[in-house]
DNA sequence: TTCGTCATGTAATGGGTTACATGATTAC
DNA sequence: GTAATCATGTAACCCATTACATGACGAA
């Protein structure tokens, strides 16, 4: 798809990324090309609906090269030392569908041991300091450390799922193909 | 206290404060310094517990000038137009102990009226787009929902705590002076 | 004697935003 | 005719991080 749109996706359909502004997008995307992951396909027009002629600046369709697939599934399933940090984790779980079974375990318990230290830290720290704080700081970290215990809980659950293989919710129940090795079971698009 | 304390202290204390790096945090001082909120005491000592002489680094205890409390508490009471948003609401919140309670009230009904909005808008993108993703990425949004339902129903706890003036958990129960005219109820330090 | 911690600081770099420029098209 | 939205892009800036430099002290 081209910028606008790409952009206008990632502010409404994901609620959890924060979209990109522009300034950041546009560049990005030149060097993503550059690199030989993006072709810039300056379709003119492919698929005109009800087409009203030419129309508007001209889009900049930006479509995935093979090298830059291979590349991306690379980056999907190599999983780094900070793959488990809040944002790292939140991209690669939306990608979720493009994995494998095995990729998604290691990440869901990847990020579930690494809330777990953070628990601990906090636990530590609001023991170590207690008395010394007022009631809205305590009140604050009280907060903060059952959002993280509510986040493992989550994991717990999605691990689970994986581990049974089962959808998660109700929702649509469509068929569709592509998804690399994994039968196809519980991460397939609903996509009619 | 001086740098080092300090940041450790947002390392600790503070769970949700991510800690600055020496980076930030010393220069930023210095600005501090300049602009006249705060003063270098360069301290020798003044209360060396069992004094090892004088020892290390000179430590450069900073401490708030009368023109930066008084800044400092006109930043926590003026609140700008971004004040409901993420950092800045946490970063308000750790401070309500030294705030009156009308300005508390804004804050907690601002950040929740945001909040709100924001849901407003996930719930609108989410109804829009429902069968157009796949079910991780559906998961995601639903969960991200939930986390923000779940601090809309904090806020509600809290703004009633506040209304009825009570204090929220059973914690500390000592006295204490400082807390400029609001009575001395809820937010007051549990020091002893 | 070496390592960890205390303690302060600087320079290079990174990753992003804001504000702006451009211009056509659709909706009121 | 005027505003909002579509669509791409650039330049200036901001805020923070990383890596480094310096050095003394205490503990193994």
């Amino acid at each position: 798809m081209h910028g606008y749109e790409l952009r206008k996706r990632l502010n409404t359909s994901l609620g959890v990324f924060r979209a990109f502004s522009y300034g950041t997008l546009y560049p990005c995307l030149k060097t993503l090309v550059i690199q030989g992951w993006l072709i810039e396909e300056t379709a003119a027009d492919s698929d005109p609906p009800a087409a009203p002629l030419a129309g508007r600046r001209a889009k900049i369709v930006y479509r995935l090269t093979a090298a830059g697939k291979e590349h991306f599934e690379e980056l999907l399933a190599h999983s780094g030392p900070d793959a488990w940090e809040d944002e790292h984790f939140a991209a690669r779980f939306a990608f979720f569908g493009q994995t494998s079974k095995d990729v998604r375990m290691r990440v869901l318990e990847g990020r579930r041991s690494r809330l777990e230290e953070r628990l601990e830290k906090m636990r530590a720290s609001l023991a170590r300091t207690r008395e010394r704080l007022d009631d809205y700081t305590l009140e604050l970290q009280r907060h903060g450390m059952e959002s993280v215990e509510r986040e493992v809980r989550w994991l717990n659950e999605l691990i689970e799922t994986e581990r049974t293989g089962r959808v998660e919710r109700p929702s649509a129940e469509h068929e569709h193909d592509n998804n690399q090795e994994n039968g196809g079971r519980p991460g397939d698009r609903g996509t009619a």
